[in-house]
DNA sequence: TAGGATAGCTACCCATGAGTATCATCGAGG
DNA sequence: CCTCGATGATACTCATGGGTAGCTATCCTA
């Protein structure tokens, strides 16, 4: 969870038995970094559930079982709470761009993972935020900021879809409009997996890419078109399924 | 300054010289129609620009030139407004639906006749409004009632890309998830249209198009896969961005 | 030309919610 | 024991903004 945040060497079970003066105060450190996280937490359930504006501080507080003032002391402001939700959303999207770096693949396959990546992030609790943090919502300086993280997002993606162009692995593109399409269908995964979590974050992506890579077209090998649904196959199936 | 003030011989020319009792007042009514539509396209436009949360009924005035008592002589409340803007968005989508309806095509071909229209209306002043309407910000009521309209429209996906598998012009796919991903990906058009307006809402919903169909993977014909991009190109740049 | 509907404005009310000043508690160190 | 720093609660301030009361002007109909 909060890996990179353990500033002693934490890492591991310290068996520091000394009675260091500064021991006490270490722990408090770290117990203060976990309740930080806990408040950015439970901010993020809460935009989640409710909307960025529908969610006072006092519902977070609340939630925690503490008042507003408490929480103030954790962080300085509403909008730096949505803030923080933001990052630690993006930052996972980050870490798939890392990852995939230096793997030896051809650049569909690589952006496959990194979108496989994005779309669970997205699932995940910090995706309402990352994905909704609005820049009119926040301060000059925070939006500027979080367009920034944005924009090196899409940008890591256009230049997959750049490079697949150019290995040969991806069909010839526009890799703005094609980087467009498939953030966004990713990104809009966060409006309806609240209400639908009928599937993992994981099986959508898996399912979103399958769509992404295939495209709607039947492939060679696939039947021709008919007319229309001319002799009409089997379309007692669909009928049922349509009267669902 | 108040120019939309002289209005009567307004837009249709109805030659209509009989001195009607009933005249002046069925003009009348037809005014107040008309500047109702005005403060409609009026809210849709700010909340466009600044979000619903942060556009007051004092700024939709102002933007009209008229106070905030005003736009209340024309609607009953703030969540109505955004409630006319969303149903102003979702009946362009309505239409596509039937329009496309008696089309004697393979369904693949209807779907895309559909996700153009829905990717326009997306890019339209009421884009935002429609994909953007959230169930927090309303009253259970009209809650329901978005839901349901949504709901609709995405069945009526689903139901096109059913049809499509079936009659063999879309490739076997989970109707659900396919549906999810090509309306977010048009959805979240409205994100970033706002912004980056160098494309026409037409040329976008071709290009999404022309993702959807064909998808990521080659076609047959085109070139095999390298191992890979050899020389690391210019991972350079990705370096820098991620250092910012 | 009076009477009434229409349309708009000024001036207010008041709930909400972000953010703060101030006090209370408690554990640790001197 | 007493202080100090960390932590939390109580009880505010205050700006914002949705919504309303009630006056005014205009124009239509009688």
């Amino acid at each position: 969870m909060n890996s990179r945040r353990a500033s002693p060497p934490a890492a591991g079970k310290q068996p520091v038995p000394v009675a260091s003066p500064w021991r006490a105060s270490r722990e408090r450190l770290r117990e203060r970094a976990v309740k930080r996280e806990a408040v950015i937490r439970a901010a993020a359930r809460e935009f989640n559930r409710k909307g960025y504006h529908n969610t006072s501080l006092d519902d977070i507080a609340a939630r925690l079982e503490v008042t507003k003032p408490t929480v103030y002391y954790y962080v300085t402001s509403k909008e730096q709470l949505l803030f923080q939700c933001f990052v630690a959303g993006v930052e996972q999207i980050r870490a798939a761009f890392r990852d995939v770096r230096h793997l030896e693949a051809p650049a569909r396959e690589r952006l496959n993972a990194v979108l496989r990546h994005y779309g669970q992030a997205v699932a995940s609790e910090f995706g309402w935020c990352m994905v909704r943090a609005e820049d009119q919502d926040l301060s000059p300086a925070m939006s500027r900021h979080i367009k920034a993280l944005k924009s090196e997002i899409d940008h890591g993606i256009r230049r997959l879809i750049r490079e697949g162009v150019q290995d040969g692995s991806i069909q010839p593109c526009d890799p703005k409009m094609t980087a467009f399409a498939l953030a966004g269908a990713l990104n809009w995964i966060a409006h309806w997996y609240r209400e639908d979590q009928s599937l993992t974050g994981a099986q959508i992506a898996e399912a979103f890419v399958a769509v992404f890579e295939g495209g709607l077209r039947p492939r060679a090998g696939a039947a021709p078109l008919p007319a229309r649904r001319g002799p009409r196959r089997r379309a007692r199936r669909v009928a049922e399924a349509v009267a669902r």
